[in-house]
DNA sequence: ATGAGGTTGGAACGGCGTTCCATATATGTC
DNA sequence: GACATATATGGAACGCCGTTCCAACCTCAT
């Protein structure tokens, strides 16, 4: 009749990686690559770390699934563009969005440069070189050469939306930073000087695309 | 808080903020990212962990001035070279000889990308540009290009260096990170596996130099 | 000599990732 | 249906970390 009342609270809907997975990337979404803890994910499941434990191995794995899934939805529908900058523009932008609103995984592609979720990255972009007609020999170091700077600007995006958390007023960050790195002796720092202003007022996605569009120049010499 | 000279010499082994950050670089370069602690610390320098924070803000402010430290030996002293192309390079070698030799370095670099080194190698590459006569209103997307392609292939270095600590086998590591990658459904990553020779055998420092080559090319179009 | 302020060493705090374990549920076997 | 086994769960405990706090020590102007 009256079934014993368990020592320890127990759940009924049954956790999985995938459960935790997603979890985890609300937990980042919503309060940054510091909130997540085993700590907040217990009480976000309402579990304790041993169930945790037991479907994930530790907190850099599930970081690495939780980049996987946001990089491969980035990469799952890009158009089809027939101008091969275009193209290449078209997947950069793409992971540069995706990066750009889950910065957390902009800095763990830079800690785990092999993790899964850099081959998805390396496969569309060397995908498009192969399209494009870019020698066979030449592919594997143009790839390199997009995929480097793609995940470099990602994981300084993915630093900058840690230091500049929410209302900071970017202007004002960027001046006194520049003004810092000048004020030992500033003689010694003409270009900064010179471009300080652009510094300050540029817009990080549009430098993006300046790179990306130099390193095509390079590749798909006119 | 300031450190202020003093009037009278004082004992050589006083602590100071020059000592610790010295003993810091020590640390980091004999036992890795990882070994910097303030415990690890305070046994090197025979001293308590208040004493330090006397010197150094934070753990930050520490591997922040080591970074310096380190820049600014790389950036030193470097050749001037009348080709544009090889005067980039220069810069660039430079700054991945250093990165590579302090890998820790790499990774504060993209974790905190206005720090004062950053200016340094901002002002080490814009300098070149500037010298060479690119356009006055391209040098500053040229830089940042450059400046992030650098720092980007250097943080993933440095994580590169933490991964495959002393005597692992590269290329076993490589096989089977690329092998892990396609396994799931091979046939998605047809590009992956043309180039998974390539990518076990490549040497970092010359597909760095594609990279800075492919740059270099869209700047100096001849 | 004394008081003030710069400097030191170490104890203590709170938080983290991770491990361990007792226990609850599902599954297969007879 | 009973039972052994494998799977799964919740929470306490461990060791390490960065940092804070504080009593004591040293130096120097007065």
């Amino acid at each position: 009749m009256a079934k014993r009342k368990p020592k320890t609270e127990r759940r009924t809907d049954t956790l999985s990686k995938e459960r935790i997975v997603e979890a985890a990337i609300e937990l980042l979404d919503a309060e940054g690559e510091a909130a997540l803890t085993f700590r907040a994910l217990t009480t976000h499941l309402a579990t304790g770390s041993g169930a945790i434990y037991w479907h994930v191995d530790n907190k850099n794995e599930l970081l690495t699934a939780a980049t996987h899934a946001v990089i491969t939805r980035a990469v799952a529908d890009l158009a089809r563009v027939s101008d091969p900058r275009r193209a290449i523009r078209a997947v950069a932008l793409a992971l540069f969005d995706a990066i750009d609103a889950h910065p957390w995984a902009g800095a763990h592609l830079s800690r785990e440069p092999w993790q899964p979720a850099m081959g998805l990255i390396f496969e569309s972009v060397g995908a498009r070189l192969q399209a494009f007609g870019v020698a066979a020999r030449a592919q594997f170091g143009c790839a390199s050469a997009l995929v480097s700077y793609i995940v470099g600007v990602a994981s300084q995006n993915a630093a900058n939306a840690r230091l500049l958390p929410r209302d900071t007023d970017r202007e004002a960050f960027l001046s006194t930073a520049v003004a810092r790195w000048v004020q030992d002796d500033p003689t010694r720092f003409p270009f900064v000087q010179r471009v300080a202003a652009q510094l300050r007022d540029h817009d990080d996605r549009q430098q993006f695309l300046v790179g990306i569009d130099l390193i095509s120049s390079g590749i798909f010499r006119p």
